[in-house]
DNA sequence: GTGAAAGCGCTAACAA
DNA sequence: TTGTTAGCGCTTTCAC
């Protein structure tokens, strides 16, 4: 029997409880191990480093001396002396206004791909939190000698501030489209193909009018817009502006807009959302209006999160590579800091069928 | 029109882009400041940091310096002169056998909670993967100083560990279950409570084989499974093992654990998961096999993760208050560092009504 | 009010 | 093969 399994009957009791000894002894380091060994720091420091100078019995002693202590360099004091940090700053936009932090479970998904792809190359990852319309705050990570290099997921209509981070060469990787006089390496998903593989997908399914969701201040949400158009247009259809729903990326909001839009009466039998979460809030609120989906209207998201396939009805929806998206990420971010030139990249986007979307019954 | 759908149309040009100066600038320190403010590093220093001893014009001419040369404290230097760090370390345990990383929507929803919590009291993220078979690892981020104190995820059946973690002194704040014997602050959700009320709803609809899906190696699932016995007895059932599926936590193996336990043909009518992932995940495959849900089988979740209101059909579940925890947790660390005595804590858990759970039909 | 100097924990010349 | 010394960028006594 498992040891948690078989201790959890009991209660845990405050007075039979160990308690841990008090507080505040120094921290073990490097003077600590070379007195015990007999040695000096040097030789404490070369033998932890594996130099071929020192003698293979004291390095088996400094060794088994530093193990027993749980002694560890101190890593600041190390890479002040080197000059050196393999620590990556991951910035996680907020918005002011409302306070709210992301949640959306796409940019959880790319928080983990990160730390996966940094902690296979030796890199630690610092998370912090940053306005969204202060992007340019973001630099303080790497001013403050916190950080070596920038990362941030989405552009949040900050073209410019992140242009001007990269001209003052701060090492920086965004997540997101590639604009017109980008100075920063990005990565990103075909945005463009995304939105026109999503409402060809629509419009061959018989649907006429398709709504699109999204912030296109954003500029990805701007190139899938894009796309939706190019689209529409192959199809022989204009654009209708009255079609957009200016939603944001938080379900609450995204619910509010489409509340209103839905409340101007314009006719619709499709939707193409620029994420899997307001899609999903989309449904729940359609239905709730006496809306049918995927039969009166089909709905397509955008990301391909986890919970896409287990929503209601499970969603049609345009993969993001979120595996490579990390990899392509921090190998971006390892060639800036080796001073290599960096191309920005896009990747490849897909449809993934399933049941929000059906053929408009004639 | 924003800027960025303007820029929309036209395509990113190589050749007229701009491109960032060739790298390889020194950082800027607090030396510079000085020369160009014609004072000493200590002046700059201490006009920094609002010494009251400054002279107002000089703050100002050094304050204004500092701002145009984007300058800021070098917080390695500051941190290993004044011996203070105000960095929390994250570990991410992933599974060494299997390579998956976690992508269990309710952990990354915590690690954006802990980010917020930490970040409003001034203090930074350091994430980083460790060996769920070697929790011990996080003491590193401990020992080299990166880390003034350790949080993680779940005890991972090594409850010995962290005690072993906690008695050498790191500070270290687990999201877990209350267990014997336990040296280390934990803060979790009652889960003996949440498995109870799961259980007496599913019984109170006239459910009488209620299988439960998780693996109880786990403190915390081992306890959801005791409330989960408990809620039966009371009914007057004898909890059948053979009603127990060892389900880890990730969707992959779930599945696969549950195929082989459908496949034993053992009789029940209703599902109590340890996670709404792998609830989710169970309620595909028995639709699959040609259950229905909730008539024939009813499914209960644990965690109230943002995908559970959306998922098909919408699932009822325990709600674990995911804002308080991180909360909890940051102010357990913060009392830790500041040497106080610490409180675990256990935070109330609650049903969550929705459509995967309904009366048997009789 | 400001500067000079010492030292946080570590590594890398330079000596021996 | 090992020890001595200087210094990474910063803050803070202690002088002035």
């Amino acid at each position: 029997m498992p040891e948690s399994a078989q201790h959890a009957a009991d209660r845990p009791d405050p007075m039979t409880a160990p308690r841990p000894p008090a507080r505040g002894g120094r921290r073990v380091q490097m003077i600590d191990i070379a007195r015990l060994a007999g040695v000096s720091t040097s030789t404490v420091s070369r033998a932890l480093n594996g130099s071929p100078l020192i003698n293979e019995e004291t390095r088996q002693r400094v060794g088994e001396l530093a193990k027993a202590l749980n002694y560890t360099v101190n890593l600041g004091a190390k890479n002040l002396r080197l000059g050196e940090n393999r620590t990556i700053g991951m910035v996680i936009p907020f918005d002011r206004k409302t306070r709210q932090h992301i949640s959306d479970p796409f940019f959880l998904g790319m928080l983990g791909s990160l730390a996966d792809a940094l902690t296979d190359r030796g890199y630690d990852m610092l998370v912090s939190r940053v306005d969204a319309d202060h992007l340019d705050g973001m630099a303080a990570l790497y001013d403050s000698g916190r950080a070596a290099g920038v990362m941030v997921i989405g552009q949040w209509g900050h073209h410019d501030q992140l242009n001007a981070l990269a001209m003052r060469q701060v090492p920086l990787v965004v997540w997101g489209a590639q604009l017109p006089r980008q100075v920063y390496c990005s990565v990103g998903g075909d945005n463009v193909s995304g939105g026109r593989l999503a409402t060809a997908h629509l419009l061959s399914q018989g649907r006429r009018r398709v709504a699109f969701m999204g912030d296109t201040q954003l500029p990805e949400v701007a190139l899938r817009y894009e796309g939706y158009c190019e689209a529409l247009r192959e199809a022989g259809i204009a654009p209708d502006p009255a079609l957009h729903i200016p939603a944001p990326f938080t379900a609450d909001q995204a619910r509010t807009e489409m509340q209103a839009w839905l409340a101007r009466g314009v006719g619709f039998d499709a939707v193409f959302a620029a994420s899997d979460l307001i899609a999903m809030t989309a449904i729940g609120l359609l239905r709730g209006q006496g809306f049918s989906v995927p039969q009166g209207v089909s709905v397509v998201g955008y990301d391909d999160v986890e919970a896409a396939s287990h929503a209601d009805p499970p969603l049609t929806t345009i993969k993001q590579p979120m595996d490579q998206a990390g990899v392509a990420m921090v190998e971006c971010m390892l060639a800036l800091l080796a001073g290599e030139a960096v191309e920005s990249r896009v990747l490849p986007t897909s449809l993934v069928l399933r049941g929000s979307t059906a053929p408009l019954a004639a």
